[in-house]
DNA sequence: TGCTCCATTGATAACTGTTATCGAACGCGA
DNA sequence: TCGCGTTCGATAACAGTTATCAATGGAGCA
């Protein structure tokens, strides 16, 4: 949670801008000042948040222009979503301790069984004042029927 | 993925029965079709399915009563919700593979550095047909405020 | 069994997060 | 500088979820 430097700020929205024109994406000023606050702002900002410290840049800005450039920023790898089933509620009564697959591309969700996976080990201990409750391991990647070469 | 039996399914829902006296919740026939709903539907449904599921036997019911009663069982521990975070999108610009503890309390999302946990390791391989292109691992409990005794 | 009370239900309005639509404005190559 | 296709801002529409509230119905008790 160091705080990052203007240089390195700089450095990546200069990438940012070849990264753009390597895409043929044009290079805005809503843009770059998008990109700029996320690069900035620590932590897993949410549209609204970004949406919020861009305003003060750009008051003119609408938040549609924020989640059309987020989504942009997504397809083209210039950003990560952190959570890929963040779309509605999911609950299971599978109360043992088990692991997810998220499929990248349909967003379905699979168990793992824990067995399947030799015991997390922490090198370290986890930050002062972190209480553990349980922990599991959250794969990504295709599914059987998305990496199918048929679809 | 394998199918419940039917004899667990009623060992269970029995056993909710007596949580339901335990937590001094009212036994009523929504909330035990719901949950039967719930362990006999695989995976990990979202309410509108299991609305859809138990629509079938209680064609009035409301979806306002699958959401309650979902919360309900949250809370005391009956069923879990898959994702903490699916609330709304968070995105970040962390390129560098690492891993996530989010706090039960406030949901905040940490960062944890990937050189605090040794890597993962498969005892088998992963069900025939999936790809992996990345994993992290989820730590979920208390964050340094929301664990502190003063709250 | 019947009565009372409070939890729960169903209907629906309201709210939040997100996407679609569309005319105006703008970036970019010619 | 011009012209075209992209992007923008405003806003309607949509999806998921929660709040409101009158009606209903479990649960304990006479
Ligand atoms: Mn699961
Ligand atoms: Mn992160
Ligand atoms: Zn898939
Ligand atoms: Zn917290």
């Amino acid at each position: 949670m160091e705080q990052i430097s203007q240089v390195d700020v700089e450095a990546r929205v200069e990438r940012f801008r070849q990264e753009c024109r390597h895409a043929g994406l044009s290079l805005t000023h809503q843009r770059e000042i998008i990109f700029r606050a996320l690069v900035e702002m620590h932590g897993h900002p949410s549209p609204e948040s970004i949406y919020g410290e861009v305003k003060r840049q750009i008051p003119a800005i609408s938040l549609a222009t924020v989640y059309k450039n987020l989504k942009t920023f997504i397809d083209h790898g210039l950003t990560r979503e952190v959570s890929l089933h963040h779309g509605a509620l999911r609950v299971e009564t599978n109360s043992a301790p088990h692991h997810h697959f998220v499929c990248v591309r349909c967003k379905e969700i699979f168990d793992i069984e824990e067995e399947l996976l030799a015991p997390v080990e922490l090198r370290r201990k986890l930050p002062e004042g972190f209480s553990l409750q349980r922990y599991s391991v959250e794969f990504q990647g295709l599914c059987r029927s998305c990496g199918e070469p048929s679809s």
